[in-house]
DNA sequence: ACCTGAACACCGTTCAAGT
DNA sequence: ACCTGAACACCGTTCAAGT
């Protein structure tokens, strides 16, 4: 609309082309805005353009697919952050970095199911990996203990943010659930009889279940040294 | 096209209607077959018709929307499984609930990633759940921990399964993307310098998950009793 | 009561054309 | 080199019409 309006008038000099000359940059660092406003499902190559008052096809020319898009997206979002906390305890470093990690996903909410999705995960999530990997040395775990305590950790930190970023949808908070199931409840008797809290916290359920993992790690750990 | 070659012929009284007479029942089980052999990506009103011979409007019917349909698909391939394994030792019970559920998640791909889909989670989710909960009554944790630690297993064997259930992408297996980022590598050098086998043991990788959780739960509940 | 067909408002992406 | 506009092959869903 506002583009059919502008004349194809003469560029300027090389000087003061105030927003025009769309960029890559520009691309994600509005792609990254406007899911932090309105969630993963709103970016869309179409509204993506009209955000940036141009037509879709124009941003073909600095993004090769959607796909692309999404994970310089995600990488963007994760170079924000410094997992490395520089702590001398493992179980201390590695609840650092993923209280970083699951911040970094709750200030970009999308975030986490973006780094869920195949093929958009950037080479960027292999920082919170080397960092953990470095802490579990300590644990005199191997490799593969290691990986696999990695993977149990990231997997849990991301299913906890996407499902807290879904929010506030009253019906999927943890007590809410129980409650509306507990109304309809028939044959989940250790379900309804649940004696909850009228919201649930999710902070303290991340450091429980933080809490959890870390110390089973350790436990683990000692049982196979 | 098969459906247009077929003249309105009147239905036989009452008998033998062969195909005809789409149900709910119909619907549901097409949609599971579907997304079993095609993925979850594969369900499309549009397609799921297609598959039953009939228009797309048709299955709205009996279907009030894809959500709606989500939702039976998941809590019909959850109604499958008998999450209690009835063990005396509360952590034998809380690992067979949850390996019958990553098996049941493996079995048809896809219905993890419906689960962690907000909406279409049926009712039937609290299933594991209330075997769960009664199960940790034993580590003698209140209402809230005994929840906290359900949704630690739960996200972890939701991310898990849903992160197998995509492959079999070569690049997506962790051992394969160690190795791939190894030789773009720069910058993690405790990544770089894992000595992984060739491939990724999905199975040992969730089982260690498992005992770090349980054996955490333990020892937080140990320490807070 | 159940199904069809056309239509609407969206998608990601290709392709030919403009400057 | 960068952008536009029309088009293609899809979506979920509404609505009026048929039987």
């Amino acid at each position: 609309m506002a583009a059919a309006r502008k004349p194809p008038r003469r560029r300027a000099p090389a000087t003061t082309q105030t927003t025009r000359d769309l960029t890559r940059d520009k691309v994600i660092d509005a792609g990254l805005d406007l899911i932090d406003r309105e969630g993963p499902d709103a970016v869309t190559m179409r509204r993506l353009a009209d955000h940036l008052g141009v037509t879709p096809m124009a941003l073909y020319n600095h993004v090769s697919s959607k796909t692309d898009l999404l994970r310089a997206v995600a990488e963007r979002a994760l170079s924000e952050a410094e997992f490395d906390a520089g702590h001398a305890d493992w179980r201390e470093q590695v609840k650092a970095c993923f209280r970083v990690f699951r911040a970094l996903c709750l200030r970009h909410p999308g975030l986490a199911r973006l780094l869920e999705t195949p093929d958009v995960a950037p080479a960027a999530v292999f920082s919170p990996m080397d960092v953990t990997l470095r802490a579990l040395r300590w644990t005199g775990c191997n490799d593969q203990d290691r990986l696999r305590a990695y993977f149990t950790l990231v997997g849990f930190t991301l299913s906890q943010t996407s499902y807290q970023s879904r929010g506030p949808f009253p019906d999927l908070e943890p007590s809410d659930r129980v409650r509306a199931e507990r109304l309809a409840g028939r044959g989940y008797p250790s379900v309804e009889s649940l004696r909850m809290p009228a919201t649930w916290d999710f902070d303290a359920a991340f450091e429980f279940g933080l809490s959890v993992i870390v110390r089973g790690i350790e436990a683990v750990a000692g049982a196979r040294r």
